[in-house]
DNA sequence: AATAAATTTTAGATTTGTCTAAATTTTATT
DNA sequence: AATAAAATTTAGACAAATCTAAAATTTATT
């Protein structure tokens, strides 16, 4: 079965905003898809006509087995997508989402598949983001708020919360990256900013606001 | 300007029905894009409207300047994608086409800027078509049938005249590819077939109906 | 030149995805 | 429990791209 583009972009927001609440809203979709609640009713409606979803009058939306599924299939190609323009055409991450929204939908499954052999089965997008494989798995990683984290203990940056060019530059600045290593040393509580070492350099200090953007995972060994 | 598939697909059949024929018929356009010759004259008016053609009311359609840089660049996409997708990804020529289609319709200047340099690029597809430059600009390169070409002339493989699996199943069997040199020794007035060696191997009999589909270059040294 | 055939255009309808405005249902507040 | 507010759905409309059938125009044939 085919789908259409704006269908494909549904059922991804669909999976996308369940990850929240089980039940979708119509008001959320339509605010997540730029679009009116009254599209959004049209189109469940039809999403559940192709056996894509749940849905009941009033109550909300959810995907069903089929609609999981799909939904994981076009991320995929989302993320492999944004993989390829970063690590082979050397885009900057916050240059890829836009693009990587049109080559979702091109529709090839050797296409994905050959990418995907490309590229060396990557895991993890270049936001840190798992990329589900063929048959829809995902790779686990922590993705912990580096602000809530004990001090001292070592901790790698898994992923970030954000896309913009904003926090590109700011970690850029900060020599920060995917995969670099970062100990809390201080928390201040006057306005929530921590101290942190980047891979034993000097400390530094970072907002709060940089702090609850950056995900982490917490290194067990050393 | 962005513009629709639909118009994108319009104008790329106008430009290659216009190397046959300057202006190009209704009819001609509802046939190359498998549609009704009235939804060809309604889109051809849009397409006016958008001051990407010359139209005339049962006269038929051509491009104007606008048009013929807008068709350009979706040929350099697609044969950019085309490229990709068999030296990079793997895929036989004969399986790209379909893929190309969608890919052409991207929208992303700096994706295919990126894509050209990653190539290398390539100034010819893998069917041997030219891949217009950032400019607009083709290379050139003969390409005669090489049914006509005079015995015992070098020549070089430079294009197919079709894409299907079978014809190349067929230059597998020969091993023959883009680039490889052949002569021609006989015609055989019976069937049109001739007889040709390839790259210096031992002399293979080959259709007129082949010897139709490959384009060559003369090669003028040796 | 008249007529027939082919081509092209127009008119009106259909599907997809969207919109606004009004009606309905649910949830929150008095 | 009644009422107000919020959320959601329905009704009716619209643009894009297509279709079929009928009308108009051009081209070919007698
Ligand atoms: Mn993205
Ligand atoms: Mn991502
Ligand atoms: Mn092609
Ligand atoms: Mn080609």
């Amino acid at each position: 079965m085919l789908y259409t583009i704006a269908e494909e972009n549904y059922i991804k927001s669909v999976y996308h905003l369940q990850q929240q609440s089980a039940l979708v809203a119509t008001n959320h979709l339509a605010e997540a898809l730029q679009t009116q609640p009254a599209s959004v009713t049209d189109m469940v409606k039809k999403l559940m006509g192709k056996k894509l979803v749940h849905y009941e009058r009033y109550k909300g939306v959810r995907l069903n087995a089929a609609g999981k599924k799909l939904a994981l299939q076009i991320i995929r190609k989302h993320r492999l997508w944004e993989y390829f323009l970063v690590n082979t055409l050397e885009f900057g991450w916050d240059e890829v989402h836009e693009v990587a929204e049109q080559l979702e939908h091109v529709s090839s499954a050797k296409l994905i598949e050959q990418l995907d052999r490309f590229l060396g089965h990557p895991r993890f997008d270049p936001h840190g983001d798992p990329i589900p494989d063929k048959e829809g798995k995902l790779a686990f990683r922590q993705r912990l708020p580096l602000l809530d984290q004990p001090h001292l203990k070592w901790l790698e940056i898994t992923a970030v919360g954000d896309e913009s060019p904003a926090l590109l530059e700011m970690l850029g600045h900060h020599r920060i990256q995917l995969g670099t290593r970062v100990r809390v040393l201080r928390s201040f509580s006057f306005d929530g900013s921590i101290e942190i070492s980047v891979a034993d350099q000097k400390p530094v200090t970072i907002s709060n606001q940089l702090a609850k953007t950056l995900l982490v995972k917490i290194i067990d060994h050393d």
